[in-house]
DNA sequence: TATTTACCTACCATGTCAATCGGTTTTTGA
DNA sequence: TCAAAAACCGATTGACATGGTAGGTAAATA
């Protein structure tokens, strides 16, 4: 499986979130309740967007989230990197892992590589305005 | 991370047989010491491909494996369906498990069935002997 | 007949995923 | 001012997949 249901969870949140876009705070409990995911486990994923300043959140009673961009402005690309960490399809693409020895004779790396540019690219192509009703 | 080290190796093994294809029988051992990978490993991976008629295996003594095609007829996106058993980027796309309740309103899924297709003829376009040297 | 090879089954160690539990801090509004 | 509501934080857990090891059996040939 590519996708966990963390970046799924951000993704379905983030739509919620531009669906109710009118400038007030959406308390996280109303989108779990909405989107039927345990709150806890949504505040586990939440955190990620906020430091990737996709989000703002408020503290203390009357707090909530809210989207800092348009829903136009967010690309899902962004969203997956940011709760999903890698969206390297192989190992030997994961930035940070130790490099593969057999990659200058490697006969399957090139097609990763151009996997890898296929997949970002899709996900380039979506925005949250895209994948609102 | 999408493609696990079976696929890989699947396709390594694949490769080398094909870079070994005189007609004649190639022992694992061989291909294990060449590609560097455990052979007890390998024979947990390869069974899949001779259910899948893609090689054939031949006991005892000066036996080994054949490519039961030429390279240009294996097509990669077989041998990873074979060896990987998906390549359903989501689980909801996971034929046979249950299938997800939401849907019908699911604001994500037309874009995880777009990936799906592009990721599947990413796949369908590359031949065991597109990747030989 | 001994050796080589494929073939088969069980096991294990590690890590990730998905989720839960139990709290603390911040802020508001009654 | 104080209690409620909300974000924030960390430890733990069960289930599962992955990557790999170990120890065989069956078949075929030199």
């Amino acid at each position: 499986m590519m996708i966990s249901t963390r970046g799924r969870y951000a993704l379905r949140v983030m739509i919620d979130l531009a669906e109710h876009n009118d400038g007030s705070l959406v308390a996280m409990r109303e989108v779990a309740e909405r989107q039927n995911i345990s709150l806890k486990y949504l505040e586990k994923i939440l955190p990620a967007l906020v430091k990737g300043n996709l989000i703002e959140g408020v503290s203390g009673k009357g707090g909530g989230y809210r989207l800092n961009r348009t829903p136009q402005a967010y690309r899902v690309s962004e969203i997956l990197r940011l709760t999903e960490g890698n969206l390297a399809p192989v190992a030997c693409l994961d930035c940070g892992a130790a490099p593969c020895q057999r990659s200058a004779e490697c006969r399957t790396l090139p097609m990763w590589v151009e996997l890898n540019k296929t997949v970002n690219a899709f996900f380039d192509g979506y925005t949250i305005a895209d994948l609102m009703k």
